[in-house]
DNA sequence: ACTGAGCGG
């Protein structure tokens, strides 16, 4: 038998490494399992900073699978380590067939509670709690070798209590497989949400208004802990047809006076996510905003500050921001100008370009992005 | 709250 061939019969991959683990603590840590061959913890070529994974290969197969059996998720420097049979063939590793998907666990649910629930309906490939630095995420991922011990755990343990909490059990979907299925879901939606009503709206008269496009299943209008509306409310129907054909002719209608709201209900946590995205594209689209008026000024004369620089370009437009460069105490013939329009930054970069500031010529350019 | 990461000499 061939070296590689031998090494292939009793390699583990451990994976989930802390950068600080080095071969060294590996071979200790696993000459407790048996005779061990060699260890490589693999690094990126150029830079050598660790990939985070390493190969422990024992001279026995027993005792690598002693290592495996006794040593998965065991905690070096802080983190729980990932024991599996050493896989190259990628295929296999990502056929994402036996891969089961497990939420609602209890947070003192761990690695090993995990594996010692599902161990039983198969062997398992890799299993995982999600988790950060505040602890379990309160879902996990259990691979199996095959569908069959998939199906077996899922139908056997989905809304079993693991420590005082039911779980839900189910096969493993891509992120893009479930945000698809999300969309389709949403886009059969029967509950209806109206908003900008006023407060002079109670149930009976939305009721009212909303019952000709169908049998409404719930009609709501919310209110305080004084019973006055919140200006908002929801009507739940029971057909899909029903609720859209209420957002296609209610939606921007005039009720009391007043322009309405009236799209698809969305759940809170829902509603919450879209918002926390939004303000996230609008920050983008600020930072993005502000590189592309992002000018670079060379040549600065040494004696130039930053209030002069700004004086000599506030005619352009509004500058968000100037800065001199500075080393030991002088500036360093550079500096930037925020303005906030392209157009501003345009202009000033014709006007300016070439022009005298103190007793040298101006180079200006657009920043280019980072 | 909420569907991963992962393979060398």
């Amino acid at each position: 038998m061939n070296v590689a061939a031998k090494y292939r019969l009793a390699s583990l991959y451990v994976g989930d490494l802390h950068a600080e683990v080095t071969e060294d603590l590996l071979f200790q840590k696993f000459s407790a399992a048996g005779p061990v061959l060699s260890i490589r913890i693999c690094r990126d070529l150029a830079t050598r900073r660790p990939l985070g994974y390493a190969y422990v290969n024992f001279l026995q197969l027993a005792d690598a699978q002693r290592a495996l059996d006794t040593m998965n998720f065991d905690v070096i420097k802080g983190r729980p380590i990932r024991l599996m049979w050493a896989q190259r063939d990628a295929c296999l590793r990502k056929s994402g067939i036996g891969n089961v998907f497990i939420k609602n666990l209890d947070r003192s649910v761990d690695n090993k509670t995990l594996y010692e629930h599902f161990s039983g309906f198969g062997k398992i490939l890799s299993s995982k709690v999600m988790s950060d630095d505040q602890g379990s995420k309160g879902y996990a991922f259990v691979h199996f070798q095959s569908q069959s011990a998939a199906d077996c755990a899922i139908e056997q343990m989905n809304g079993k209590v693991i420590n005082d909490r039911q779980v839900f059990v189910a096969p493993f979907k891509t992120r893009k497989d479930r945000e698809a299925e999300l969309r389709s879901r949403a886009s059969e939606f029967t509950n209806v949400y109206i908003k900008n009503f006023g407060n002079a709206m109670d149930d009976e008269r939305l009721q009212g208004v909303f019952s000709r496009f169908g049998k409404t299943l719930s009609v709501k209008v919310m209110t305080d802990s004084s019973g006055k509306s919140k200006g908002f409310g929801f009507v739940s129907f029971d057909s899909h047809e029903a609720a859209k054909k209420a957002v296609e002719e209610m939606n921007g209608k005039d009720i009391n006076g007043q322009l309405v709201f009236v799209g698809r209900a969305q759940k809170k946590v829902e509603r919450q996510a879209e918002l926390r995205q939004k303000f996230e594209q609008t920050k983008k689209e600020r930072i993005r905003g502000c590189q592309g008026v992002k000018l670079y000024v060379r040549n600065l004369d040494d004696t130039v500050d930053e209030e002069q620089l700004r004086e000599g370009f506030s005619s352009f437009g509004s500058i968000s921001r100037v800065k001199v460069m500075q080393a030991g105490g002088h500036g360093r013939g550079f500096g930037l100008i925020c303005f906030s329009s392209a157009e501003e930054a345009a202009k000033a970069v014709t006007e300016m370009n070439g022009r005298f500031l103190g007793s040298k010529p101006l180079s200006i350019a657009l920043a280019q992005r980072p």
